[in-house]
RNA sequence: GCGUCUGUAGCUCAGUGGAUAGAGCAAUGGCCUCCGGAGCCAUGUGCGGAGGUUCGAUUCCUCUCAGACGCACCA
């Protein structure tokens, strides 16, 4: 199914073409000046120059050519030489109807289909969680949904960090602690215990305090760099230990994850790459892309018209170790051969940016991925307190995922508890689906690139721009399609949604109808906030027709009937669009 | 020093080579015999600065000022 707007601008095209104007002139934007029109085409001044003729000429001709399509309610040629549409009600209400009547809102399924891999999250095993994985979560799991409403084979990869000296750290603090282990014992033979030899929470604190001991302590630092090399070169015990580590900390990051409502398909790990290191680094040695500068392997990847020195890219440390750009290039090898996918999407803090630049140039250069795949990097900024800094803890330190999520939700059980009578155990479930969608719509809202600023009571409030309003819509409607539900005479006829019969509903319409180019231009610009941007519009067109209609009390059944379906519609596409962002609405709130 | 990103209303943020630059919050004033007033309507203030390209620039280019971030063996 077309977009509402090709349509109408094929039929513009059709018309510039029609008069002896390039078609490509035709071209329609939604109008800027709506007390004008709806759409508008601004072809006429752009081919005053080409044709040598005044623009409200060639879009007078144009208009003359068009006018009297059934397509038009209005269409008029306006000086300087600008072309003003209204859209006929009955084409819209059409429109909407053939929206209704098909899968996905009627987005169309054609066009390339590709195998995308996002690779968002990026945790480490054995930290909890904290509000710096917050944004790549968010944002990587819509644009996750996203790809894949539209069509696309989508393969969400953590890409858990579970291969250095942070895994040193803990197994040598903890042959510290119980030195009884077997893990610890080069001569035991037999089997290792299944239960891991601790809890998340001693794990979470075990590693702060080697790392913070590691500091002090060079004789420990030394041993724990031991430990990693042991490990790394398949120490049984340790191995065995940092399976537990493995085990542990996934089970908890799952859980966590799931609070946020993400999901992953499949958990990826940096020691999932190493096996492909060895053999990556002698075919770039030998195809002569790597060598050897300051003691380390490199591949130099400076390019032509670059502003500023781009760094070659590390493969080997001068001590001969592998450091995250090896990891990142030998789990591009692997992806290449497990997936071989079209795109890979990474959803990381845009302070990596140059990291990644030297990693795709590479990868790119050498070969690592095949020619033709996209590597695209979608760098997210800070999440800042109110006073414009890194958010933190009251206290000054880093705020766990769980604790914000707890926070906001324990701000909204408050707010509904001081407003309405719903019994704390509903409020509590509903005040976890409204928080989270709180969170998330205020981080979505904005531009990725940004820094943006973490305000709680702004993020709650159930007014303005906000997932609380969206949701209060949603409700809404729910509320009204349950009342008609249960009305004892419901219309018999066909119902249709019928052309609009006044502006707030005609707005409505048109808004509804412009669901598939915001996904589409979400998708394109990997830009969520477009999404949020279009549902708050959908949002506040549907209130402000809710305000000026009466709905059940409208006489004529056929209408109501018709006011009922298209309701039904604003709430499925306002329902699609929020799941795609990660988040749902209560049934009440 | 070099580079990247950002600079829009008092605050938090959208936005586009086109007509009169938008929202929310905050402020002020309206609207409940009405399907949920957690709503709707109205009022005021702004594109960091200077050039350039263009019929037209907040948008593209150059310079400049301010802030954030990054500049090979940490991830």
């Amino acid at each position: 199914m077309k977009k509402l707007i090709d349509l109408i601008r094929e039929i513009v095209e059709q018309g510039f073409e029609d008069c002896g104007y390039e078609r490509s002139l035709g071209k329609v934007t939604l109008s800027n000046r709506p007390d004008l029109c709806e759409y508008q085409c601004n072809g006429a001044m752009a081919g005053a120059k080409i044709y040598k003729k005044a623009p409200i000429m060639i879009a007078g001709d144009v208009v003359e050519r068009l006018s009297g399509q059934e397509v038009f309610e209005e269409i008029g040629a306006v000086n300087p030489g600008f072309i003003n549409m209204k859209i006929s009600g009955s084409f819209v209400a059409g429109y909407l109807e053939q929206m209704n009547g098909s899968e996905k809102l009627g987005m169309s399924q054609e066009g390339q289909k590709e195998t995308i891999i996002i690779d968002y999250g990026g945790p480490n095993v054995a930290k909890p969680l904290h509000v710096g994985h917050l944004r790549s979560a968010i944002i990587g799991e819509s644009m996750k949904r996203l790809s894949r409403f539209l069509g696309h084979t989508v393969i969400g990869d953590v890409h858990l960090g579970d291969w250095g000296l942070q895994m040193g750290l803990i197994i040598e603090e903890l042959k510290e602690r119980k030195p009884e282990l077997p893990y610890f014992d080069e001569s035991y033979t037999g089997e290792y215990p299944k239960e891991a030899p601790f809890t998340i929470g001693e794990l979470e604190e075990i590693y702060p305090a080697a790392s913070a001991k590691a500091k002090q302590d060079e004789a420990f630092a030394g041993k724990a760099h031991d430990a990693t090399y042991k490990l790394q070169n398949g120490n049984r015990g340790y191995m065995a230990v940092w399976n537990h580590i493995l085990n542990v900390s996934v089970s908890d990051l799952k859980k966590n994850y799931e609070k946020l409502n993400v999901t992953f398909d499949i958990w990826k790990k940096e020691s999932d790459a190493q096996p492909y290191i060895p053999a990556m680094v002698k075919r770039l040695k030998e195809e002569g892309f790597a060598h050897e500068s300051q003691g380390a392997l490199v591949v130099d990847v400076k390019e032509e018209g670059d502003a500023k020195e781009v760094p070659p890219c590390i493969l080997l440390k001068s001590d001969g170790a592998t450091l995250y750009s090896t990891t990142d290039l030998a789990t591009l090898v692997e992806r290449e051969k497990l997936f071989s996918p079209d795109r890979i999407l990474y959803v990381v803090d845009k302070r990596q940016s140059l990291h990644f630049t030297q990693v795709f140039r590479c990868a790119r250069k050498t070969g690592i991925v095949k020619e033709g795949t996209k590597l695209d990097f979608l760098g997210f900024g800070t999440m800042n307190g109110k006073d414009g800094k890194p958010f933190k803890t009251r206290d000054g330190g880093i705020m766990r995922l769980e604790y914000l999520i707890q926070e906001i939700s324990d701000a909204v059980y408050d707010k509904i508890m001081e407003n309405k009578s719903m019994d704390e155990k509903e409020a509590e479930k509903t005040a976890k689906v409204i928080g989270l969608a709180a969170l998330k719509y205020g981080d979505l809202s904005n531009q990725a690139a940004k820094d943006y600023v973490f305000d709680v009571d702004r993020f709650i409030s159930f007014e303005g721009d906000t997932g609380p309003y969206i949701l209060y819509t949603i409700v809404r409607i729910k509320s009204i399609e349950a009342k008609y539900a249960a009305l004892e005479k419901q219309y018999e006829g066909e119902v249709k949604i019928l052309p609009a019969a006044s502006e707030s509903e005609k707005a409505l319409q048109l808004m509804v109808g412009r669901v598939a180019d915001a996904l589409l231009l979400a998708f394109t610009e990997e830009a969520p906030h477009k999404i949020c941007q279009y549902i708050y519009d959908l949002s506040n067109a549907f209130n402000r027709f809710y305000h000026e209609t009466k709905i059940m009390t409208e006489e004529n059944g056929e209408r109501r009937a018709g006011y009922i379906r298209l309701l039904g519609l604003v709430r499925c596409v306002l329902e699609t669009c929020i799941d795609i962002l990660g988040f749902e609405a209560p049934d009440r709130m």
